[in-house]
RNA sequence: GGAGGAGUUCCCGAGUGGCCAAAGGGGGCAGACUGUAAAUCUGUUGUCAGUGACUUCGGUGGUUCGAAUCCACCCUCCUCCA
């Protein structure tokens, strides 16, 4: 259950409790898809910058260390070190991502692991029993993320598929959950909406899974290629059909601008790769916009990133110094960047969840939503 | 003093008569990145003019329709022998 605390036209804020502590919503959750953050930052360093809630990935666990060292380690949470909640990605993405390398049936997929050619057969009961064993708090269910743009024939078929699957995943973790040394008794399944940008198929969809009574919900398939209207539209119609005491998740996205629109459409948990991957191409989000730290113009720029954010680099280093440890491929350079932009996101959250407390989420969306994405 | 070898566009370095403004790498400049096969990938890097023109391969002359490439002399550097 999601409690929901305050209201902003349709942004909510809420309060999500799991096993590992409660996550306070709308919510940025932080991936570290290795069971670590690239860029070199430890459990301790997302303490540090404020994060709630963690991602991890149930495919690349799987291949490398393998499920069953994580649980033998005592689970996910004490392997990485990190005692706060974690949900756990089903490899659906993996299944679009690394579309030359596999092979899709009713009963599941086989991949060819990226690591080592070798073929690794998944289905969706597999796909519970990893996330058992790595006993996240949140588990996603299996499902195949459609590229877009996808035939309707197709995306009706996968569709169905998914669902079909969503269906196996909820009874296989019920079961694992009964067994005498689960991992994580209190995991739960949310399932995923498919749909390509076909809004009939996404909303028979979505009335489908609803009917599942799972403890949350999320859309995906996704800022896979669409336009940001494509997909804002997408989540509109969705959203009405999503039930209302439950998070709804948005998966892998999106910029800050594609957050607070999102926010907006009564989305809640969010979560994606591009703080921490372009902070290590030396883009770094700010309050004025997103800058390209590698740019000449800063070479000898005394001032910190933005002096509006909070973080522990904004506090030490100078534009110039960052800008320096870029050019010269200075580890550093990259972790310091993805310190300051999930320190960012994290924070970019907290002003989200506090101005819809304030009944000023639309003023804060309009004085934001345009400014944030752009280049300065 | 003698004998060999080498000097190429910001740097290293390929090129030994036309297809060469000149491979490749580095460096520089810029761009991309949305449930991470990404510390990655892409573009650009003589000048001016938007197709083309002009200047460039140590220097100066020469051979040739045509030279970074051949010849002569000069300059600089390296190695070996005295």
């Amino acid at each position: 259950m999601l409690e929901i605390t305050a209201r902003d036209a349709r942004a909510r804020r809420g309060e999500f409790i799991t096993s590992h502590g409660a996550v306070k919503t709308p919510v940025f959750m932080n991936v570290g898809t290795q069971a670590a953050i690239k860029g070199a930052l430890s459990a301790d360093d997302l303490k540090r910058i404020g994060c709630q809630i963690e991602l991890s990935n149930t495919y690349h666990l799987h291949i490398r260390p393998g499920d069953d060292i994580i649980r033998a380690q005592g689970g996910l949470h004490k392997f990485m070190s990190w005692d706060g909640p974690i949900l756990t990605d089903s490899g659906g993405f993996q299944i679009f991502s690394l579309a030359g390398l596999r092979k899709i049936t009713e009963d599941g997929v086989t991949f060819s692991s990226h690591v080592d050619g070798r073929r690794i057969f998944m289905s969706p009961e597999d796909c519970m029993r990893i996330q058992a064993n790595l006993g996240s708090d949140i588990a996603m269910a299996f499902d195949e993320c459609v590229k877009i743009p996808a035939p309707y024939d197709y995306a009706e078929k996968s569709c169905s598929r998914t669902y079909r699957w969503l269906v196996r995943c909820s009874d296989a973790l019920k079961q694992l959950k009964m067994l005498p040394d689960t991992v994580n008794p209190g995991q739960m399944l949310f399932g995923i909406n498919q749909g390509a940008t076909y809004k009939d198929l996404r909303i028979r969809h979505m009335e489908q899974i609803a009917q599942l009574d799972l403890p949350g919900y999320a859309i995906g398939g996704l800022a896979v290629g669409e336009t940001a209207e494509e997909m804002y539209d997408i989540i509109e119609a969705v959203e009405a059909y999503m039930p209302q005491d439950k998070p709804r998740y948005l998966m892998g996205v999106g910029t800050p601008v594609n957050i607070i629109e999102a926010v907006s459409r009564g989305i809640d948990f969010f979560d994606c790769v591009l703080p921490a991957r372009n902070g290590r191409h030396g883009h770094l989000f700010t309050w004025s916009g997103v800058m390209n730290m590698n740019n000449e113009k800063y070479k000898d720029d005394p001032g910190c990133i933005d002096e509006r954010c909070g973080c522990p680099v904004c506090r030490k280093y100078s534009r110039a110094y960052l800008r320096h440890l870029f050019r010269s491929g200075e580890m550093l350079a990259m972790r310091l960047a993805v310190l300051h932009n999930l320190y960012f996101y994290n924070s970019l959250m907290e002003h989200i969840r506090n101005s819809i407390k304030n009944g000023e989420f639309q003023a804060f969306r309009l004085k934001y939503s345009k400014i944030l994405d752009q280049r300065i």
